[in-house]
DNA sequence: ATGGCGTACACCGTACGA
């Protein structure tokens, strides 16, 4: 089972490329972030054309994240219960693939934070603890569970072009990085670790200043695994090639293949 | 040191992202 994940900031905008980096790569699950659009809007009719069941959590203007599936997706849940406030951030549903493989998945963006020291960088931290509390939950309900999503998050700096330019600052500070180990001391593995580093380990480059054409990037995108699903996972990849398109995203898709 | 690029909404610029 292969299962995807990424930001597409704003679906209505990056359709063409989703459609047609899912024709070239077929993955049965992936996870989309930054819709940008409402549930109405949701362009369902192209995507089961692929073979796609959909499950939407949309928001206009901001936000909004989905999961598309080959397999039907059973036990849709939106949002962290509880968690009192208006961005449609997550979307999670079980994967039943026919056999005994059922993996739950979530899709989640996580919020950028602004920079430090700002109100949008405490909410930010808020989420994240709030995040562990919900991951936990779901880790107490499912064996096999893959959280993918925009974490807004370099966990070192080998994930960062250039940690002294970055060092200190949102996506890269320390609360930041242990929030994010915080999730992984839940039982959770980072995929992208599970492998030798690429060549090129960064899902997302500025727009400005010809940051991808330099490789000025950050490793943010990331696909956490429940440790049964971290056993059988036997690929991370990062697919830079619709980055190189005209009106990209400014992040790659990530993809796991999962033996099951 | 700053702004740079892109998207959305709606106003003819502002908010937001990472």
């Amino acid at each position: 089972m292969k299962i995807a994940s990424w930001n597409v900031n704003s679906l209505r905008v990056r359709l063409p490329h989703l459609l047609d980096w899912l024709k070239a790569n077929p993955v049965d699950v992936i996870g989309l972030q930054e819709l940008k659009l409402v549930d109405e809007q949701f362009p369902i009719a192209e995507l089961q054309a692929l073979g796609y069941h959909a499950a939407v959590n949309g928001q206009k203007t901001y936000n909004g994240v989905a999961l598309l599936s080959r397999h039907p997706l059973e036990h849709v849940a939106r949002d962290m219960p509880g968690y009192g406030d208006d961005h449609r951030r997550i979307i999670a549903a079980t994967v039943n693939a026919g056999t005994s493989s059922e993996v739950r998945v979530v899709s989640a963006y996580v919020p950028n934070g602004h920079a430090v020291g700002t109100e949008k960088y405490a909410y930010k931290l808020r989420w994240l603890q709030a995040f562990k509390e919900y991951l936990n939950g779901e880790l107490c309900r499912t064996q096999q569970l893959a959280v993918v999503g925009d974490y807004n998050i370099a966990p070192t700096d080998a994930d960062v072009h250039d940690p002294v330019r970055w060092e200190g600052s949102v996506l890269c500070s320390e609360p930041e990085r242990a929030a994010f180990r915080a999730l992984e001391a839940l039982g959770l593995k980072d995929a992208f670790t599970l492998f030798p580093r690429p060549e090129q380990p960064y899902t997302w480059w500025d727009y400005r200043s010809f940051a991808f054409r330099r490789n000025l990037g950050l490793r943010i995108d990331h696909v956490l695994l429940s440790a049964p699903l971290a056993q059988k996972c036997s690929s991370f990849q990062i697919d830079t090639t619709p980055r190189r398109l005209e009106r990209p995203s400014d992040h790659a898709p990530v993809v796991v293949n999962l033996n099951l």
